[in-house]
RNA sequence: GGGCGUAUAGCUCAGCUGGUUAGAGCGUUGCAUUGACAUUGCAAAGGUCUCCCGUUCAAUUCGGGAUACGCCUACCA
């Protein structure tokens, strides 16, 4: 074995040999219990993977393979999402600059073939970086939400849901007139959540329509009220109640207006004039208003987002330049009483960043509430329910919420980039069918919101309702993505799947939170603080990303990320390299390759004080990460198998080990079984160290996961006693002799002389004597029962026992003084403070004995130490 | 405006259902180093757990409030 692990030399071919041996594919595990699924969310097709994708891919990599290694028959299933309109916008901005044409110089189907197969291309990079991290999935199984079979479906879906027909003649699909978002830009309309908000300074102007017009209205966008066929007041507005139901011809900077004024509780009376101007094709509220007050509607803009037709010379304007031109008028006839600047929320498309002009447009809605299946209903039911458990678990609220403000949802949009609408016109004939009903039928131009398709991930990829993998991996056991498209993709999972599959689509929905740079910014091309995972893994080996994406990161929380971060866990795969190389050294070969689980635990013949109790914090170990898995506490797994390999086995056991000599056995069994609890978290170095222990023969990868076993010998004992205790005394003396040469710049190749006063515990110091010698580097060592301090010596005090080290000579005695004094004081406190609290009656009555009882021999301990440090100090004077 | 979250060592964070002399990693300081590992070892310094009030025998932990900072959401034109 190398001196240092070179991840590069080893990855690519470790993951070559896992493909090849087809374990990614659950189909051929054998031996299996029960069966672990897992659709792995799929990234945009369009462009490459980012740390984001990488964190999400770590946690689903890490719960698949230890599941696999549990003997559950696993599946990864991966792919990538078409992503309509950020694809399109994507592609075009290419065609533009590489060739400088629009979609509309190739036509539609053309311009549909090409990004069809730049995603498809785009998807097959995006796959080798996902094999870079070390994804064990199913790639045989790999999908992409425009391939046909998954179209099939989702097709088959709304032509379900069209017929979908409550006894009123509702649809659960329906067309409609309503207002939507429209972006100018990318020519389409967006669903709320497509929708993002800008603060901006605006100009809010109150005006009169007319001379006329007996009052006043405030507007952010004059030009709209071209379209105002109300005004609306508060009912208890005394200004204005006299107005209530009157109607007013007025001419508005010469276009004629009727406007009736209609009273609306939502108006607040404080805000500009308290009287709001209302247009009903290009405000959401408005538009609600116009419905509940039975207005005329009347469209402005249009979605090239100029002025329609019959608006006098504002005709054919742009929005803006409309807007100028009302002021202007306005102005020029007196009738602008007020502009001032004004901060308001400004909607921007979410993935051109144009702003949204708000218009009346003929669109399909998913009812959200409709009375055979009430979509939102069904969900709130089965999150309270608690048939899908959330992680972390306050994202439960933050979905009940969600599903209770989630207004109809539009799915068509005017792009061409995404699956066709199966809807049919012939005249005024209109029929919903995945195929063509035959000649003169013409299909509706518009596609589906890419969130309808990949809403259906959860089964479209399993080939729902017939297929193989359908009945046997439907629903999955968890789902993991980023807490950002909880509102877009999590809660749209879960209504078309209960919907379509009367079923819960996962049982378990994990959120991670945002990966972010060291200093909490979010990482972004422009800011150059990006982490390129690609690039990171190649400086530093995968494992060691995946253990900085792992360890630190609590579901649901942002992750800061720096490099420095990274360096860490490259030094502790390094570390986990070299302590199998030590072990490797040490055991004889015939016993290299003795299987796991040949160990005898509970034998107890010929095991030292350190062999227990090694043992015994494997053990825990072994509980505590299986444990932490489960319960998605990662970050715990991970920080409890690191403080365990690095800070108990490399640290404190291998060093004895050395001392005592013939572990073999043990030492076997400890990388055996920390190989296997690291492996998935860190799956490649513990592959390549299996590798050199067993050859290419056998796969960590398929090893059975340790098991907790309890007996004597490896069942730590309390903290004061037993094993665990007696270890740690043996550790403090070691350690506080240490300190004092430290204190008193004893350089180490000095060696010195010791004795304990060991009281009841010096049979058990004096087994092990060399450990102390040698971990201590003394030159002699006395253990008695009882000894009194030598001259010359100064001390220390550990559970009862008193550490004496000869430092004659040598030892500063003012700075000792200075150091015991320091700690009698610390003592005098803790001792004061313990005894207060014993003799509070209020205390003893009320707590629980065994907890007075501990704070007793807290007390006691602490006394004894005190004695005995103001002795040793006596002993200085 | 509504909702959610976070405030613990210089930095990044653990600390579950109240009782610990409050922990880790990184950083800092001192010492060491060719024998598993300098991608290392040993030792140390560093915190009135944001503030106030309350519940309790006991609060970093529970409740209320304040302040600060995040994030999500929204139809004040």
């Amino acid at each position: 074995m190398d001196k240092a692990y070179e991840p590069n030399l080893y990855e690519d071919n470790i993951y070559k040999r896992w493909e090849e041996s087809g374990l990614f594919n659950p189909d051929n595990l054998t031996n299996t219990k029960g069966r672990y699924v897992n659709l792995l969310p799929p990234p945009n097709a369009n462009g490459e993977m980012h740390v984001g994708h990488a964190s999400g891919y770590v946690v689903m990599d890490l719960l698949g393979r230890y599941h696999r290694m549990k003997g559950e028959k696993v599946l990864l299933l991966p792919g990538k999402d078409h992503a309509g309109i950020q694809s399109q916008v994507v592609y075009e901005k290419k065609i533009k600059k590489e060739q400088g044409i629009s979609r509309h110089d190739l036509g539609r189907e053309k311009f549909y073939n090409e990004i069809f197969a730049f995603c498809k291309d785009r998807s097959q990079y995006m796959r080798s970086q996902e094999k870079k991290i070390g994804l064990s999935a199913d790639w045989s199984r790999e999908k992409f939400t425009m391939d046909p079979d998954l179209v099939k479906i989702v097709l088959d879906t709304f032509v379900q849901m069209y017929n979908e027909v409550d006894n009123k003649g509702n649809r659960l699909i329906y067309r409609g007139d309503r207002i939507i978002n429209w972006c100018p830009r990318c020519f389409t309309a967006l669903s709320d959540v497509e929708v993002e908000h800008e603060e901006q300074m605006t100009k809010l102007y109150t005006f009169k329509y007319s001379n006329d017009f007996p009052f006043t209205i405030s507007t952010t966008r004059p030009e709209t009220k071209l379209g105002d066929t109300a005004v609306a007041v508060n009912e208890k507005d005394k200004r204005y109640k006299k107005y209530i139901g009157q109607e007013f011809k007025v001419d508005f900077v010469g276009v004629p207006l009727t406007i009736k004024i209609i009273p609306d509780h939502e108006v607040d009376m404080n805000f500009g004039t308290g009287a709001l101007g209302v247009t009903p094709a290009h405000s959401a509220v408005d538009w609600e208003m116009a419905q509940k007050n039975n207005l005329p509607i009347v469209k402005v803009i249009n979605e090239q987002a100029r002025i329609y037709p019959g608006f006098g010379k504002f005709s054919g304007l742009s929005a803006s330049e409309a807007r100028t031109a009302v002021v202007e008028e306005l102005r020029a006839n007196g009738l602008l009483e007020k502009e001032e600047e004004y901060l308001n929320n400004l909607s921007v498309c979410e993935r051109c960043k144009t702003p949204i002009e708000p218009l009346v447009s003929k669109q399909w809605f998913v009812n959200v509430d409709h009375a055979n299946f009430s979509l939102k209903k069904s969900a709130r039911k089965a999150i309270e329910k608690e048939e899908i458990k959330i992680y972390p678990e306050r994202f439960k609220d933050v979905m009940l919420s969600w599903i209770d403000n989630v207004r109809d949802w539009c799915i068509s949009r005017q792009i061409w980039w995404g699956p066709q609408i199966p809807v049919w016109y012939k005249g005024d004939e209109m029929v919903a069918s995945v195929d063509s009903p035959g000649e003169g039928w013409k299909q509706d131009e518009d596609t589906f919101d890419t969130w309808f398709s990949s809403g259906q991930w959860a089964y479209s990829t399993l080939g729902y309702p017939t297929g193989k993998d359908y009945q046997e991996f439907y629903p999955s056991d968890v789902m993991i993505m980023g807490r950002d498209i909880l509102p877009f993709w999590a809660f749209r999972m879960i209504i078309l799947g209960l919907y379509c599959t009367g079923e819960v689509p996962f049982k378990n929905l994990y959120f991670t939170g945002l990966v972010r740079d060291e200093n909490g910014q979010k990482m972004s091309k422009s800011k150059g603080n990006g982490i390129e995972p690609i690039e990171i893994i190649n400086k530093y080996g995968t494992d060691a990303v995946r253990l900085s994406l792992l360890i630190g990161n609590t579901p649901g929380n942002d992750l800061n990320l720096g490099e420095q971060k990274i360096a860490g866990f490259r030094n502790f795969s390094n570390k986990l390299w070299n302590i199998a190389r030590f072990i490797m050294t040490v055991i004889p070969t015939e016993a290299i390759r003795r299987v796991e689980g040949s160990l005898d635990l509970a034998r107890d013949d010929k095991k030292t004080l350190a062999d227990k109790w090694i043992l015994s914090k494997l053990n825990e170990v072994i509980k505590s990460t299986s444990e932490n898995i489960e319960q998605f506490n990662f970050s715990q797994a991970g920080e409890q198998l690191r403080d365990f390999t690095w800070n108990e086995l490399a640290d404190w056991y291998l060093e004895i080990a050395k001392i005592e000599g013939e572990k073999s056995e043990i030492l076997n069994y400890l990388l055996n079984t920390i190989l296997k609890l690291w492996h998935p978290f860190m799956p490649f170095v513990t592959e390549q160290i299996w590798t050199e222990i067993y050859g290419k023969d056998r796969m960590l990868m398929v090893e059975r996961w340790p098991v907790f076993v309890a007996s004597d010998a490896t069942t730590p004992g309390k903290p004061e006693g037993g094993v665990a205790g007696d270890f740690e005394l043996l550790k403090n003396i070691i350690t506080g002799i240490r300190s004092l040469r430290a204190e008193n710049k004893i350089e180490p190749v000095k060696k010195l002389n010791a004795i304990i006063s060991a009281g009841d515990k010096a049979g058990l110091l004096q087994e092990n004597a060399e450990i102390i010698k040698v971990l201590a580097r003394l030159e002699n060592l006395q253990i008695e029962e009882s000894a009194i301090k030598p001259e010359g010596s100064i001390g220390f005090v550990e559970s009862g026992v008193e550490v004496f080290v000869d430092l004659s000579g040598v030892v500063d005695i003012e700075k000792e003084k200075v150091r015991l004094e320091k700690e009698k004081q610390e003592l005098e406190k803790y001792v004061s403070g313990l005894a207060g609290k014993l003799s509070n009656k209020e205390f003893v009555n009320n707590a629980p004995p065994a907890v007075v009882e501990k704070e007793q021999h807290k007390l006691n301990e602490a006394k004894d130490k005190l004695a005995k440090v103001i002795n040793q100090l006596e002993g200085l004077r």
